[in-house]
Order: structure tokens, then sequence, then C-alpha cells
DNA sequence: GCAACTGTTGCTTA
DNA sequence: CTAAGCAACAGTTG
């Protein structure tokens, strides 16, 4: 995962082999990597000996015993081996540079191909030029104060930017995020002058602990053949998500996407508030639950009214019509969907397999929006878009007058309504609700319920 | 068996 | 300018 620690193991493992080391031609196996002209890289390390080695942020620096260097950034999966000449493993293998008058060279691994190298004057500052300072380099915090106010974007994202502090990726911005008990979704603007003292002291103290744990060994990153990594047993969040949070034992660490990055944390100590799935098939009553939830403050949304939206997307029409052609005659033609999908299992597959993403993603930047708040959301077909991972708690709305609900709302074509139980698999899923609402009694009665939970909650957020 | 997800960054598009 | 989406790529997980 190279971020700054891995980075800073990987240098110092690699001091202790390399320095003095003479290269002889690197054989590149995936010229895509070598982000200078091909033919100066493998002239310029020919012959050439290793005098130091550096890092700046997530950057490795060879220094050569001439007026060069070689930069490598190691990106997802980039390693730097030093291995046999002959004993190598071909697979995954983007560069080799053998060593003179030595059996061993140094292999860079690289299974994402995402890694790049540079051969670069020792002046020039190449993929160095736009990179901030590392936090052990910041000696003020309200350098970052400074930075983080004048943006509207997520704390975290503005972590992750490399130009304003170097060092942080995805795993350690999320357990700076929760050591200083932040959300990761605030906006950069709304932070203090507290909250960046207190982001850069977890910064240095983790990255720095981080680096004498020699990094973390997730999935399949390894800084050497030598060294893994033991951080991982520190982490809070990453990789943590459903897990009792550590420090308040109330709720379950969260996981959702924050600008296509995964995002860890603990609802309760990064003050994000709650939120609510409430599902139930169709006129069980989840409408008139979601509407207390709201009467008891809570920020609410409906997937319901997300798709009617999407229904006015010209965008989404073409995208749809684009897709599914045979609904459209010419123009989208609602009954005719609503017949394939009772009626046409493998349309119904590719049909929602369109449809769901986009109301997840869609309750996701709900929830990310209202970023403080409780939230309570509705979606009626939560377990078959696979959503129950996106709340904190899943609330179940239940009757056995589901006829009569859809009367009373004046619904025109209720035996085809119900039809529409038979692909909710509410049922199958039922135990993996938190909170069951039901909906036969009076609509006091359900406020009552609501109010319970409510209360629940409360006291668990304090 | 397919879709989503994975540690990073930079470029394109609106 | 910002913001979002995608691209680079290949493997693993549900």
């Amino acid at each position: 995962m190279p971020e700054l620690p891995e980075v800073e193991t990987v240098k110092r493992e690699l001091t202790k082999h390399l320095i003095g080391i003479t290269f002889e031609e690197p054989i590149i196996y995936y010229a895509g990597m070598i982000k200078t002209p091909l033919k100066e890289y493998q002239s310029g390390l020919k012959a050439k000996t290793i005098e130091s080695l550096d890092r700046k942020g997530k950057f490795l620096i060879f220094n050569l015993n001439d007026d060069h260097k070689v930069i490598f950034h190691l990106r997802m999966e980039g390693k730097l081996f030093i291995v046999d000449k002959k004993n190598h493993s071909s697979s995954h293998l983007s560069m080799f540079i053998p060593f003179k008058n030595k059996k061993e060279g140094l292999a860079f691994y690289d299974v994402r191909k995402f890694g790049v190298s540079y051969y670069l004057k020792k002046e020039d500052l190449g993929p160095l030029e736009e990179l901030g300072p590392e936090p052990f380099d910041i000696k003020d915090s309200s350098y970052l104060f400074d930075s983080y106010s004048k943006s509207n974007k997520p704390i975290k994202e503005l972590l992750l930017d490399q130009t304003i502090m170097s060092g942080l990726g995805n795993i350690y911005a999320d357990e700076v995020c929760f050591a200083s008990r932040i959300s990761p979704f605030m906006k950069g603007n709304m932070i203090t002058k507290e909250n960046a003292k207190s982001i850069l002291d977890n910064s240095i103290s983790i990255l720095n602990l981080a680096i004498k744990s020699h990094g973390s060994t997730v999935r399949s990153y390894k800084a050497s053949q030598e060294v893994s990594g033991s951080f991982q047993k520190y982490l809070k969040v990453y990789s943590h998500q459903g897990d009792e949070c550590s420090v308040c034992h109330t709720f379950k660490i969260e996981k959702r996407r924050l600008n296509g990055r995964g995002t860890s944390y603990c609802p309760k100590c990064q003050h994000t508030g709650i939120s609510l799935g409430i599902t139930g098939k169709i006129g069980s009553g989840k409408s008139l639950a979601t509407s207390y939830f709201k009467d008891f403050g809570y920020k609410v949304f409906s997937s319901d009214d997300e798709i009617h939206r999407l229904y006015q997307d010209p965008d989404f029409l073409l995208g749809l019509k684009k897709k599914f052609p045979a609904i459209f005659t010419p123009y989208l033609d609602k009954t005719l969907l609503s017949k394939m999908l009772l009626e046409d299992k493998t349309f119904r597959r590719k049909f929602e397999g369109f449809l769901y993403p986009l109301i997840r993603k869609a309750c996701n930047e709900f929830i990310i929006e209202n970023d403080g708040f409780n939230k309570a959301v509705e979606v009626p077909l939560l377990f078959d878009a696979r959503m129950q991972k996106d709340f904190t708690y899943l609330v179940g709305v239940e009757t056995t007058i589901q006829d009569t609900h859809l009367e009373e709302r004046g619904d025109k074509n209720i035996s085809d309504r119900l039809k529409f139980n038979s692909i909710n698999s509410y049922d199958k899923h039922r135990h993996e609700l938190d909170f069951v609402l039901t909906t036969n009694g009076p609509k006091s009665a359900l406020k009552d319920q609501v109010e319970k939970i409510v209360k629940e909650i409360a006291v668990k957020l304090n």
C-alpha cells in the first residue's frame, strides 16, 4: 500500500544493501513504468554507483555518483526486492537491474503496473515539484488550518492531497481522522484550529509508530522479502468495518465511499451521526415511519424519490435506452417495464444491476452531505440492493394489512403492486434487522415505536 | 459467474 | 478555478 511509513521501511531496508552498489544496464519488461526517456534511463543507470537513498513523501530517491538521480513511486503494489540474478520470479516483474560484480540485482515487481520511475538531473524536481511538506517538517499547525480552511472538500480528501501535506494515504488518513475524532466527511472550511493541531499531532505520532512497526502489512503488500510490517495491529478503523469500536464500544466501525475511496470511521467518536436504513415491503408504512424520524430531527431521504428523479433525468434515460431498448416504445413504457420486471428474471437482474448502484450512490451521497446529523434513509429493496452494510442500523417496517395501506393512499393497481412482494427478499433477510416497526395499529402507536428507537440511539450517542 | 473492491495518482470532462 | 469520473492494471472477494 506504500504510504510514507512503508516507503521509509523500503528505503531503510534498501539502504543496508544498495550503498556503493554499481548498476548494470536495467532490463525493462514493462516500459510504461519509465516516465522519462527510456534510452536515457537505461544508459543513465548503467555503470553508475548509488551514493545514498532518500525519501520525500511516498517517493523513493536513489542518488547516483554523477549529477543524476532515480526516483520511484510504488503506487499501489510496487515492490523493490533484492534478488538473485537467476532466481527472480518472472511473474509481474516490471524491471530488473543487475548489480555489477554481484550475483544479485534489484527487482521491481508490480502486479497492477501503476508504479513509476524517473531518471532526472539532481536539481530537477520532476514529480516532487508540487509535493507538500511531510508532517514532521510542519512546525506550526496553522499552515494546515490555512490550507484546509480554503477548501470546501471533505477533510479526508484534503489529507490525501499530497500537495498540502505529503505522506498520508488511504489507511493513515482514516486513522488520523479517527485519532483526531474528526469526521472524514467534514468540509475543510469547517475545521477549527484545534482540529488542525490535532491532525498534525496525530499524523506525526501515527506515522512515527508506523515507521517503528515497519509499516502495515495488508493484502499483498510487503516492504521486502525479510520485513513484514506490523502496524496493522494498531489500526483502529481501517480494515475494521463491522467490528465494535475499540474506543467507545458503542457502535460498529462503518465504511462507505468518499470520492471513490473506502473510508472507515466510528459514527460516535467521529461525530458523523448515525444512519438508519428503513426497509419493508410495498404498503408496509415505510414512508410514514420515515416521516416520524423526521419529526424527531432526523434528516430523511427516500430512494423512491430518487428513482422518480432519475426518470426525469435525460442522461439517465439515455443510458437506460442504450442498455434496455426493449422498454422504449419509443418513450419509456413503465407498464411494460413492470411486466418485464415481474416476468423476466434475466431482464430483472440486468435492470437491477443498472439501477441499484445508482441508488446506492445517491444514498451514500446523502449520508455524506448530511454529516453530523442523524439520518433515516428509506430503501424498499435494501437487501436486494445489498445495502445492509451502508447503515448504522437496519429498521424493518411490517404490517399484515398491506392492502388496506395501499387502499388508503389511493393506489389503483393493488393486486399488481402486491406481486412485487415476490421479488423483495425482505423475509429472507429479516433476521439482519436491528429494529422492527409494526404498523397495524393506530398512527400514534407507530410514532411511539419510532420515539423509542430515537431515544435508545440518543442514549448511545450520549 | 459477474460485479465490486483494492494501497495511488493524474488526466479529462463539465 | 473546482469536482467528478475515468484511466492505468490485475487480482481477490462476495
